[in-house]
DNA sequence: TAAATCATGTAAGCAGTTACATGATTTC
DNA sequence: GAAATCATGTAACTGCTTACATGATTTA
């Protein structure tokens, strides 16, 4: 049982999805390539965590939606109460671009530092549309912990800011720009 | 030629280090062990990128202090100009649980979100200390960008601010727990 | 006296990426 | 008419981690 184990497990507990659709959403909090989890969530499903659904489809492959069983959740939680978490690995090839900024002129290093700023707006957008629509379905407060979207909603929020704060340190790197 | 590799350029292009010193210095942006970092230096010697010094010791092998070469600078600024910089990854169990965080009681989240708090308070700590010892030598300005240590400043001063920001938002994660 | 630090290296295995494979439907 | 989206899977390869290997010096 591996990381991407959980997950995967994680996703499956707020409600169930295809491989295709847990690919997409991970992609905020742990990536990984769908080579990846094909094998995995048919792993996780002979190993009795999951079970899944096949969907009939024409001209698509049969769609298999999967939903965590009572030892999936047993398992995650667990995970969750019992073992500590691992250091954060974070590869941000930007970062070792700055490092050594100093080696192409102002003109490139206001380029590459132009270039995070657009990637950093496309992604607050994205988070923003997903918190807003989230921030929408007041039937039940979000900042419940009983709430199936909390930690969801705490996760986009913590990436939002975090972003937001880069944006800021960012322009501050501009300006000292000649 | 893989990020790895440009990560240990840039950093000897500030200035020549051992294989264990760039193994410590790297953990702020690029976490490798030293046994990929080893061998992968000595292909880079190999490939002209990289010369080293051997200093011979007592008691201890023998230490190999590398330097860049003219070829390993022009390569670093190539990739750092040409080559566009990929997606970051970002692999934290801690978020995999925030995102099921609904599964423990809520003094095990607490618990959870205090554990993060202290993690991050001696990753500031060390952050602050370092740019407390770069921002002392005021030999000549650190927000220039032709200083060597440009770079490396601009980068622990990214990583404070955000970890900082991440402070504010497990406190205010804590203040929603009942 | 036990643990941490200094210092480098190899081997085995697991994790992750890229490429191959298929093909209808929808959007630009 | 081309590109993106939906939908799943395997094979080959590269990247990364864990374990093995050694051993003196320094710190708690």
């Amino acid at each position: 049982m591996n990381a991407l184990s959980y997950a995967l497990l994680s996703m499956l507990n707020r409600k169930p999805f295809s491989g295709y659709d847990l690919k997409k959403l991970m992609e905020l909090f742990w990536q990984a390539k769908h080579s990846q989890i094909y094998p995995l969530l048919t792993k996780l499903e002979k190993d009795e965590l999951l079970t899944f659904e096949l969907i009939s489809q024409s001209g698509k492959p049969d769609k298999k939606i999967y939903s965590i069983t009572d030892k999936g959740v047993a398992a995650l939680k667990k995970w969750i109460v019992d073992e500590p978490a691992a250091i954060p690995v974070m590869r941000d090839e930007f970062l070792v671009k700055l490092y050594a900024i100093g080696l192409a002129d102002p003109e490139t290093a206001r380029r590459i530092f132009e270039e995070r700023l657009i990637a950093k707006k496309v992604t607050i957008a994205r988070l923003q549309k997903e918190i807003n629509l989230m921030e929408a379905q007041k039937d039940d407060s979000l900042t419940d912990i009983t709430n199936k979207q909390f930690g969801r909603y705490l996760l986009y929020k913590r990436k939002l800011r975090l972003e937001e704060e880069e944006i800021e340190w960012v322009h501050w790197a501009i300006s000292l720009l000649p």
